[in-house]
RNA sequence: GGGCAAUUAGCUCAGUUGGAUAGAGCGUUGGCCUCCGGAGCCAAAGGCCGCAGGUUCGAAUCCUGCAUUGCCCGCCA
C-alpha cells in the first residue's frame, strides 16, 4: 500500500517541480509514515516542507499544488494539509477490504521481500569457547542471531548461519589439564586444591567419570604429560556436542560450523600475515609482530604474533573474517557480547588494511541478561562455575518463552529474564499472550468447521461486509508486516517483530471481546472467516521469524 | 585517566532514524462471562524524555558540555 501511494506523490512532486520550473531537479527523498494520531489519515508525508527550500516557496503552497494531483487517484479518499505543511492521505475502505484479499492470496509469501535482493550474508552467533556448557547469555546470543537470519532471509538475503568454533590456543590446553585433574582426582591421586586458573565447576567431574567409564585408565603406564592432548580432545569433542545438543534443543541448526584450528592448519592464519606484512601494515617490536590498527582508526596497535612465535586469537580472527569475505558474502554480521565492544575497531582495521570494504562488516552487540526469580536476582558467577546454563532455563520454561523473552528487548539494552514470570500461565506473560492469540483463531475455525460452515475463497467472499474501524485497523496493521520486517532486517533489531505481534494480538483479543465471528448472518461470518484467517497468516509468519511454535490449542 | 554505550511513568522497556497532543506491559484502583477458549477485554490514575546550552519551521531523537550507571582498555581467548 504505502509503495503505492509513494509512487503517487513522487510523481505528484515531479509534476509540481514542472509547473514551477524546475524538472529534473534533485529532490528529497519521499518518505511517507504512518501518523500515530488516527486523524491524520492513513499516511503522511513531509515532503512539502522539504521541498520549501529547493522551490522557494511556501511550504503550504506547495502542499496544495501536490494535494491537487493526488485527489481523485483510485484508493484516495482525502487528502488534507495540516499544520506547516503535512500533507496528510486517508485511503477508501475499499482499497483496504481489497487490501486484505491480496494479503490472504499470497498467503505464506506476504512479506517476502526483494529488499535483500539475494545478496548473500553471513550471520555469526554463540561462537562459544567448546570449554564449557552454554550459559544464558549464549542463549540471547543464540535467539538473536537464528532470529536475524530467519528476517534476513525474508527480507530477500540469501543468509547463511555459522559457528565459530575456538578450539585453537592455551585455552584448550587448560580445559584438557582440568580435566586430566578431575580424572586422577577421580582415581584417588591427591593433587591438593583445584587450581583456580582451571575451568570450574562440576561438569568436568561428569566428563571425568564419563572418560573413565568409556576409556578406563589411561595413565598406568604413561606420563601424565602426554596424555594432556588427548584429554584436550575428548573434553572438546563432548562439550561440542553438548553445545550442539543445547542448541537444538532449543531450536536452533547451524548452516556451518568453522574451526579456529583448521584456519591454522590450513596455512590461511600464516597467509594472512604475510599479505599484511606484504601491504606494510604489520611491524617488529619488542621480538612480537603487530599489526598498525591505530592507523586505521583504532586505539591502539595490536599484536599478531607474540614474542614466544605463537600467533593470538585476533590472527585467526583476521584469517576468519577475510575468509568470510573469499567466500562470497556480501554482508558479515557477528553476534557478540556487549563485553567485546572494544574489538570491533580492530577487525575493521584488518579488513580495511586487507582492502576491504569496511561497511560490508556489521556487529550486533548483545548486553547481558540478568536472571530473576520473583523478582529477585538469582546468583551467577562464572567465576565460581555456578552459571545458569541454556539448557536449565530451557527445560524450566520451554523454548517458546526463553525465546520469545531474549527477543522482546533491542538487543544493546540489558534484559531482565524472570523465570517464573516466563512459566506463569498468566496475563504477565506475553509469550502465552500472542500464542493465545493464535490458538483462539484456530479454534474460531476449528467451530465454524464444525459447524459446517465452509471457508469460502477469498473472492467468493464479501470483504466489503468489514465494515467496523476495528476491523479496518487490523488491515492496516497487517498491511504494514512488510515493513515491520524490513526495518528488521535493515537494523538488525528483531524485537520490532516482537512488539508487532503483540500489538496485532492486543487488536484481536479487543476485537474479539467485542465481536463474534460466527453469526446467523451468512455472509458477515464469511468474510469475518476470511479475516482471521489473513490474521493466522500473519502470526505465523511472525512466530517464524522469532523462532517459536504457533499453536493451535494450547 | 582514555574509549564505547545507556539515562523516557512506581518497575521493565518501546518510540516508525528530525514530525503533529511521548506509547506499551507489569504494578495500583474500578468494572466485564446466559455468548466462537476469561491464558481474554474495558476504564482510570501515573511524565520537566538525567541537567544545561546549541542547531531549525519543528528535538526524546542531531551537536557540545556536565552528572550518574554499565562495559572495555593483556604479547588471554
Amino acid at each position: 500500500m504505502k509503495e503505492r501511494l509513494t509512487e503517487y506523490v513522487v510523481k505528484a512532486v515531479e509534476q509540481v517541480c514542472g509547473d514551477y520550473g524546475r524538472a529534473g531537479e534533485p529532490v528529497p527523498a519521499v518518505v511517507l509514515e504512518q501518523p500515530k494520531e488516527k486523524k491524520f489519515g492513513d499516511f503522511a508525508t513531509n515532503i512539502a516542507m522539504q521541498l520549501a527550500g529547493v522551490l522557494k516557496k511556501n511550504p503550504r503552497e506547495i502542499a496544495a499544488a501536490i494535494k491537487a494531483q493526488l485527489e481523485n487517484l483510485p484508493d484516495i479518499e482525502l487528502v488534507s494539509i495540516a499544520g506547516p505543511g503535512f500533507i496528510n492521505m486517508t485511503l477508501s475502505r475499499a482499497s483496504w477490504q481489497q487490501r486484505l484479499g491480496v494479503i490472504c492470496r499470497q498467503g505464506r509469501r506476504f512479506g517476502d521481500l526483494d529488499y535483500g535482493a539475494g545478496r548473500r550474508v553471513m550471520v555469526e552467533f554463540v561462537s562459544a569457547n567448546p570449554t564449557g556448557p552454554l550459559h544464558i547469555g549464549h542463549g540471547r546470543g543464540a535467539a538473536v542471531g537464528d532470529s536475524l537470519a530467519r528476517i534476513l532471509r525474508k527480507a530477500g538475503f540469501t543468509a547463511i548461519t555459522e559457528y565459530y568454533v575456538n578450539d585453537a590456543g592455551n585455552q584448550m590446553e587448560t580445559l584438557g589439564r582440568s580435566l586430566l585433574w578431575r580424572y586422577r582426582e577421580l582415581l584417588g591421586e591427591s593433587l591438593g586444591d583445584y587450581p583456580e586458573t582451571f575451568y570450574q565447576g562440576d561438569y568436568l567431574i561428569e566428563l571425568a567419570k564419563q572418560f573413565l567409564q568409556e576409556k578406563g585408565n589411561v595413565l598406568e603406564d604413561a606420563d601424565p604429560e602426554d596424555k594432556v592432548g588427548e584429554f584436550t580432545e575428548y573434553a572438546s569433542r563432548v562439550i561440542l556436542d553438548g553445545i550442539r545438543d543445547d542448541l537444538a534443543g532449543f531450536g536452533i541448526h547451524f548452516d556451518n560450523w568453522a574451526s579456529e584450528k583448521s584456519f591454522f592448519q590450513d596455512g590461511k592464519v600464516d597467509d594472512v600475515i604475510r599479505e599484511l606484512r606484504h601491504r606494510e601494515m604489520v611491524y617488529e617490536q619488542d621480538d612480537a609482530l603487530w599489526f598498525a590498527s591505530s592507523r586505521m582508526g583504532d586505539e591502539k596497535d595490536r599484536v599478531v604474533v607474540r614474542s614466544n612465535g605463537v600467533k593470538t586469537y585476533f590472527a585467526s580472527d583476521i584469517a576468519y573474517h577475510k575468509d568470510k569475505h573469499d567466500r562470497g558474502f556480501d554482508w558479515m554480521i557477528d553476534v557478540w557480547g556487549a563485553d567485546h565492544h572494544g574489538y570491533v575497531p580492530r577487525i575493521k582495521a584488518a579488513l580495511q588494511a586487507l582492502g576491504i570494504d569496511e561497511s560490508c562488516f556489521s556487529v550486533v552487540l548483545v548486553q547481558l541478561v540478568s536472571l530473576l526469580r520473583d523478582g529477585q536476582p538469582v546468583a551467577m558467577s562464572t567465576r565460581a562455575g555456578q552459571f545458569v546454563t541454556l539448557r536449565e532455563v530451557v527445560d524450566e520454561v520451554g523454548k517458546d518463552a526463553a525465546r520469545f523473552f531474549f527477543l522482546m528487548r533491542r538487543p544493546d539494552s540489558h534484559l531482565d529474564f524472570d523465570l517464573e514470570l516466563a512459566k506463569s500461565q498468566s496475563n504477565e506473560n506475553p509469550v502465552y499472550y500472542v500464542q493465545y492469540a493464535h490458538a483462539r483463531i484456530c479454534s474460531i475455525l476449528r467451530k465454524s468447521s464444525e459447524a459446517g460452515i465452509r471457508v469460502l475463497q477469498v473472492n467468493q467472499a464479501d470483504l466489503s461486509l468489514l465494515t467496523s474501524a476495528e476491523e479496518i485497523e487490523m488491515i492496516k496493521k497487517m498491511d504494514s508486516f512488510p515493513h515491520v520486517v524490513e526495518t528488521a532486517a535493515r537494523y538488525l533489531e528483531p524485537h520490532r517483530i516482537t512488539y508487532y505481534v503483540s500489538d496485532l494480538a492486543a487488536m484481536f483479543h479487543s476485537y474479539y471481546n467485542k465481536n463474534r465471528v460466527i453469526s446467523d448472518d451468512r455472509d458477515l461470518t464469511g468474510a469475518r472467516l476470511i479475516l482471521i484467517t489473513a490474521l493466522r497468516q500473519i502470526f505465523q509468519l511472525g512466530f517464524d521469524l522469532l523462532g517459536i511454535d504457533a499453536p493451535t490449542s494450547m
